[in-house]
DNA sequence: TATTGTTATACTCTATAACTATA
DNA sequence: TATAGTTATAGAGTATAACAATA
């Protein structure tokens, strides 16, 4: 198998590393805007679509009770609403709020930025590479 | 700059869609494990050092208060234990039991071989390149 | 006085189990 | 009966502020 390389544990460790950096940027970024990493991804999810409960439990990976908790905050906070669903009344969808989409644009803003000064320093052809190299690595996990 | 590059915004969006992807797989292999993703940090941080409180909070970006906390948990399940400084009586040194290092040693393993799955259909030559350009990034991050 | 770490407090995040309403 | 979502509960993670011990 292709596990084997010489060179694997370090990709992989580095890997890793780059992710708790990005990690760890956005979560500053979300602190300085008082709202949690996870209304960050929220946020940004919301920006293009207009999920049902069960769907955001989907993409964040978390319980279908957890995310009762957090658009019940997020709600609190004029950020999000719920949406009825004329087809099934027991569906709800949650949308931004004029509020909302302020912030999630700020976020998404200042995330381009905190993530650019990561790959600042790499010249075009390296960029190139890496964006193909990302996409390769995405679309192994969309189809395993 | 360097940063009006056409391809910026494409780079940017999927490093954090790989950070997210990688972090999603970090907290599930720490909650097969039955511990947090910051314990999973944590125990990665103190297979290869034995760091003072202040250190810790530092390395993942935590307040001491919450550092506290997240030892006193570790050292209630038997994980880490808090070893004094003979030069200084202020200061608390963390690291793992043999139960620690154990478990540390599995989820070491089980990244590797989580993260492997993301690399694993890339190209020798691919690999190197990728490892290239996380250096570069780690790099950048470390000395801006 | 300054530093290291802890404690008290309050809030968010999270999952499990039990529940309501709708299909 | 099955599905969508909520509520109750409990525990972990987190920061702020106040504190004790040591330097």
């Amino acid at each position: 198998m292709a596990s084997t390389a010489p060179h694997d544990g370090a990709v992989i460790e580095r890997l890793i590393e780059v992710s708790f950096r990005v990690s760890g940027l956005l979560t500053r970024i979300a602190a300085a805007n008082d709202v949690s990493l996870t209304q960050l991804r929220l946020l940004a999810m919301l920006r293009e679509t207009r999920p049902r409960m069960a769907v955001l439990a989907d993409r964040l990976g978390l319980d279908r009770s957890t995310i009762s908790g957090l658009i019940d905050r997020a709600v609190t906070r004029g950020l999000v609403e719920r949406v009825g669903n004329p087809d099934d009344a027991r569906v709800v969808h949650v949308a931004l709020t004029d509020a909302g989409r302020q912030l999630a644009d700020l976020l998404h803003h200042e995330m381009a930025g905190a993530v650019a000064e990561i790959t600042g320093r790499l010249g075009g052809a390296e960029r190139a590479d890496l964006l193909y190299l990302l996409d390769r690595m995405l679309d192994d996990l969309a189809h395993p």
